[in-house]
DNA sequence: TTTAGATGGTTGCAAGTGAGACTATCATAG
DNA sequence: CTATGATAGTCTCACTTGCAACCATCTAAA
């Protein structure tokens, strides 16, 4: 008779806790900035980013679908947010990046974000959200979710 | 000016990941047994406690929104994996629980889901995995995702 | 040069899901 | 007993998102 506890079962607990933890954020660039999370991960890409990328590269590194990146784009421009130019060197590729605007927004939600993640990890002593880090790290490695980042950075460069 | 590494920021790396790792599950409940997430959360829930419960019970401990866990429900008994009982002393409530069919599925589904959660965790030494588990729970504790379940439970033994 | 296949990006469609209204039932207070 | 508010569960609506078809463009090979 084999049983599984829910609440022991990691994969529920990282659903349960991505999806806790999310919810807490999306309080900061939801209801503030009127942004969703795709939406967040275009201008965290393009502001962490000191060259500007292409949607494609900003959908590979923070794994999300094309089309949801596309039309997260679609939005943050019409919000003038961001803007693009076309690729000389491709011309089916659009080069990304923030505008004035957006930059501004950038800077202000930033250290927003950063602190509520600091009230999140509290409860963990330094030594501790070190230690959290690194098994994240090695959890993500095993699963290749660093490396297709890198890949596509690489890639990127050409 | 103020930056934000998306990849050391556990938020996202938090979603990522839970993501990444759902989807490696679901090729067992889903492909294999056509289970969705929240059905797989019912059987979860209900495979683990020696009592049956109602639906309330299970939206709130595994933090499920009340009209998933119905839709979860009815799709079930369709199915003939549960059934549920008018509770005697309050008509509004159903009580649920596996059939013999549900069982059976569970013991199969169980032992293949606990052999992937291995898997996922086999970059871990045992020391590490029990660290990562601890650290999990001060998270949750901090922000009373466990609290919530032992709450409903409490209330449900009435 | 032409053709076949790959790639960047967009869009229509369908499935899943949360919010919230709604019904039925229960508990409590008057 | 009645009225008010809370609770269990269902249902409709709107929104999000993944999938896949699609277009334009690039690359490589014949």
């Amino acid at each position: 008779m084999s049983k599984l506890d829910l609440f022991r079962f990691v994969p529920f607990r990282l659903n349960r806790l991505a999806a806790e933890v999310s919810s807490a954020l999306s309080v900061e660039y939801q209801e503030r900035y009127g942004l969703d999370i795709p939406e967040w991960r275009v201008l965290a890409t393009l502001g962490f980013r000191v060259e500007p990328c292409s949607a494609q590269y900003i959908a590979h590194c923070t794994r999300t679908h094309k089309s949801t990146i596309s039309r997260a784009v679609t939005a943050l421009m019409e919000r003038q947010l961001v803007e693009r130019v076309e690729n000389t060197h491709d011309r089916r590729e659009f080069v990304l990046r923030m505008t004035r605007k957006g930059k501004t927004l950038y800077e202000q939600l930033i250290p927003r974000l950063l602190r509520r993640e600091q009230e999140i990890l509290s409860c963990l002593s330094a030594q501790e959200r070190k230690d959290f880090a690194v098994l994240l790290g090695k959890i993500e490695n095993s699963l290749d979710l660093v490396q297709t980042a890198k890949e596509a950075g690489a890639k990127e460069a050409y």
